[in-house]
RNA sequence: GGAGCUGUAGUUCAGUUUGGUUAGAACGCCUGCCUGUCACGCAGGAGGUCGCGAGUUCGAGUCUCGUCAGCUCCGCCA
């Protein structure tokens, strides 16, 4: 028997005093007195709670359920003699007169503090806390808001094919064979970067789509195998008209999913200014500690170290944290991050009354004046020195730094979002291991014209692209770009990062055909959902912000994904596994 | 691929530094008592492959090696 509910369990209060409701809900704490029992009923409002008196029928059988049990119960609401002013219904009660219980629940296998393991377990159970609930909703929240949005605008949602077709450029696919064409393998798609782009050529003009996209690498606390992203694709526009609406998108969404305005337009910064400035291609720009060149200025005669250094062509860079003096351990962590970006180690220095500081200060013949002075060093700060390549050092300073911002909260505990556009990135990089050129953002972005016709052959990594990231709080939540419209600059790109022309008709051989049918001008860019709704919402971890998210080993421990097949299904699909063990 | 932290009852943890009797606590679960609780209280009970496998030792939850799993980071993520 369902008894139909009337209410929900925490939308009632003293003014339904008298009335006779319906509750349904899951048993969150039973109290039981002997003559009568307590139980607070919890369902997705909260929670309320059930009085079963002595004159009820079933007194004996409540008794019996435990936390989890689902049931449904018909009674009067009643104030309460002593009220309990930490619950939103704390002033009343329900007098139950009739109950059932629909199912019966095992002893609940997961506490109020349960571990993430546990949690990744019984994702169902965990998903009926208040922080999951919460997080649901808000999620909800956004994404309607971004849907609304965008049909405003004139967007249109397109949803493009899941079965898609392998580009191994960039991440690894996922690979799913086919049956029909065993041997054949589809791929789930990284991106629908090409999709989108062919939309615009098929005359869809502004395309929007909630996506799922999927890439084979490793993972993070703000990364998984399975991402949810909004793409967004206009044709006849380029790099101003996406950012006028991606920005009043975010101003408008986090205005009205958090209440928080921001202003617009975003700040912007170009590639080469965050790197050499933050040591990052998102930096947070939420507090200083720049990193300073100094190559010219700092030459503490006598000072190996750096004179060497400097004459091998390195660069001498350094942040000065002011007013405070990492311990010695703290520094330890720091030259380890250091290191671990390459540089040869992290130099310190503090002032201690008037005299210079550092485990190299007897190498410094002028005590330390021309680092004091070109640093504008004070008694209380501490500086800090790499002296490497000057990328080298310019990232691994980037790394102390964030070490410094998460030390000493530089970044502020207010909910300030600073949003940043990161501009102007490189076309190209050279790949060490591969000795080949790569495609730093992705192969279909329009590079800068002119620097394509100068560098081309002599020094591709000086070719800027039309690409665009969008930064917030130091966390990379949307990437876009101006495409390649141009089908013989797009055939030069492929050239250019060494796709044979056999192997370059084979995986993009459509597309470059697609080109030739009188290609709109188009740019897009595509928001993460995941990361920007975990930023908002200030979790730790983007599985927080996923209902049914995977482990760091890209495993699900509910259902136990991935797991083995049987031996008919591999059959069918001609497949044969090479046991390794 | 690499580094670090963690793994003990259904759950959350203590015990590992310094190897030594029968491995503890809290919550939960089961049985009983209780007329106003909201962390209800009281009495009793069940519940353990100390992740797994080797090794050292008279003796291993504790030491060593390997391995698996969870988390964080580096590499990786067009």
């Amino acid at each position: 028997m369902l008894l139909k509910r009337s209410h929900n369990c925490a939308c009632l209060n003293l003014t339904d005093k008298g009335t006779t409701v319906i509750l349904n809900g899951w048993i969150k704490k039973i109290r039981d007195f002997g003559k009568f029992v307590f139980v607070d009923l919890w369902d997705h409002t909260g929670i309320i709670q059930l009085v079963f008196r002595p004159e009820i029928e079933g007194l004996a059988e409540i008794k019996h359920c435990i936390v989890g049990d689902s049931i449904g119960v018909k009674g009067d609401v009643v104030e309460r003699q002593d009220k309990n002013h930490h619950l939103s219904t704390g002033e009343i009660e329900i007098a139950v007169n009739e109950w059932v219980r629909y199912s019966h629940s095992e002893p609940f296998p997961i506490s109020d503090n349960p571990s993430e393991e546990t949690r990744l377990k019984y994702r169902y159970l965990d998903l009926r806390s208040e922080k999951m609930q919460r997080n649901l909703r808000f999620r909800h929240d956004v994404i309607k808001k971004i849907r609304d949005f965008m049909s405003e605008k004139g967007f249109i949602e397109v949803e493009t094919p899941i079965l898609s077709k392998s580009t191994p450029e960039g991440a690894r696919d996922y690979l799913v064979p086919s049956r029909l064409q065993a041997g054949s393998f589809y791929a789930l798609p990284q991106s629908p970067q090409i999709y989108k782009q062919l939309l615009m050529i098929g005359g869809v003009d502004k395309y929007f789509q909630i996506s799922r996209c999927f890439r084979d690498e490793d993972l993070r606390a703000n990364r998984q195998p399975e991402f949810t992203q909004l793409d967004i694709e206009m044709a006849y526009a380029d790099e101003e008209d996406v950012f006028r609406v991606t920005e009043v998108l975010f101003r408008d969404v986090v205005h009205s999913a958090a209440g928080i305005s921001v202003p617009v337009p975003f700040q912007r910064m170009t590639y080469e200014e965050a790197m050499s400035r933050y040591g990052s291609d998102k930096p947070d720009t939420r507090f200083g500690l720049l990193i300073e060149d100094k190559t010219e200025e700092c030459r503490p005669e006598g000072f190996t170290i750096l004179e060497e250094a400097i004459k091998r062509g390195d660069a001498v860079k350094g942040i000065l944290l002011k007013g405070h003096e990492p311990s010695r351990k703290e520094i330890d962590s720091m030259t380890a991050l250091a290191k671990d970006k390459g540089a040869a180690g992290l130099m310190w220095f503090k002032i201690k009354e008037g005299m210079i500081q550092s485990p190299v200060a007897k190498f410094l013949q002028d005590k330390g004046e021309s680092l004091t002075r070109s640093f504008a060093m004070e008694e209380g700060d501490t500086l800090f020195v790499v002296a490497s390549a000057s990328s080298v050092a310019c990232s691994a300073l980037g790394a102390v730094r964030l070490y410094l911002r998460d030390l000493y909260q530089l970044a502020g505990e207010t909910k300030g979002l600073h949003f940043l556009w990161v501009t102007d990135f490189p076309m190209f990089f050279y790949n060490e291991d591969q000795k080949r050129y790569e495609t730093e953002h992705h192969p279909f972005t329009m590079p800068v014209a002119e620097d394509m016709e100068r560098y081309l052959e002599k020094s591709p990594e000086k070719i800027r692209s039309r690409s665009y990231d969008l930064v917030l709080n130091g966390e990379e939540i949307a990437s876009g770009s101006v495409r390649n419209h141009i089908r013989s600059l797009q055939k030069q790109v492929f050239e250019k990062i060494g796709l044979a022309p056999e192997t370059l008709q084979k995986r993009f051989g459509f597309f470059l055909k697609a080109l030739q049918y009188g290609t709109p001008p188009h740019a897009g860019i595509a928001p993460g959902i995941d990361r920007f709704v975990q930023i908002l919402l200030g979790e730790e971890s983007i599985r927080d912000v996923i209902a049914f998210p995977k482990t760091t080993n890209a495993a699900c421990l509910m259902t136990e994904s991935p797991s083995e097949v049987d031996a008919f299904q591999l059959d069918e699909l001609e497949i044969k596994v090479n046991n390794k063990n």
